[in-house]
DNA sequence: CTCACTCCCATAGATTGTCTAGGGAAGCAC
DNA sequence: GTGCTTCCCTAGACAATCTATGGGAGTGAG
């Protein structure tokens, strides 16, 4: 299901192309808590989770993988997929989680700081708390 | 030693550095919407409204406002500065005006669906009608 | 006047992380 | 067998940031 690869909107694409960059580590990082999984899930439960806005390619995929493999962030073994194939699981360690709580804070420090000089004159802000 | 730049290292900053791909152009939009601005001020402007979490290095500003101009989104002329030095004072135009209102939609965009990813489980969750 | 300092602009090259575009193996339906 | 899907991988292109450097010009201290 969900064969709707968002091909209307070719500038938003590359847009979030260039808005990933820094984020892919946290998003696959997160995907990992919830169980272990492979590569090609990783990307599918990622772009289901948000609704299809985000695609990840696998020649980012699979290197930002390596990569998290190879700072100790998650580990790997080779097993079988729910489809009878041969398939790589990586497991978020204890290294990763402390990391993910890092990349988290960070993000959300980063997405507050931006929003303070976007924010003068939106006019559309839910009010969470708000104090000067 | 007047060439020091940001030498704390902190790991925020390396951070930061790769999520700012993408929204730079943004912000400097977003900044000229308040008044003609030369570009040490544009960066000294994000500085502060950012609280001095988002650094704009002078290598980036100066390209990116190059990049604007060239696509036509501000427009440049020479002045003199309030500190009486000559500087190139960077104005919107109507076609920035426009891009700012698409990139402010398609950054919105992007961080509702990153944290749609990042946002399971972290037990702290808006009642947003969020069901399987 | 000279010196140190700040303000202001600019560019070349390194770095980094994404994507594009290829390759391949192996299961399943027909 | 063929075709489609699932799954893994890598090299090179590309884009946007930073680092490091250069310089000009106004100001105030001495």
């Amino acid at each position: 299901m969900t064969r709707v690869a968002c091909t209307k909107s070719n500038k938003n694409m590359s847009e979030n192309q260039k808005l990933l960059s820094g984020t892919l580590e946290t998003l696959i990082l997160k995907s990992l808590t919830i169980s272990r999984m492979h590569g090609y899930s990783i990307a599918n439960h990622i772009r289901q989770n948000s609704s299809g806005n985000l695609i990840i390619e696998e020649g980012s995929l699979y290197p930002a993988l390596h990569r998290l493999e190879r700072k100790g962030w998650v580990s790997a073994e080779w097993g079988m997929s729910a489809n009878n194939r041969r398939a790589k699981y990586y497991r978020i360690t204890s290294a990763g989680r402390k990391q993910l709580k890092t990349k988290t804070a960070i993000w959300l420090q980063f997405v507050e700081s931006i929003n303070c000089v976007l924010k003068p004159s939106t006019t559309k802000q839910l009010s969470k708390d708000k104090r000067t």
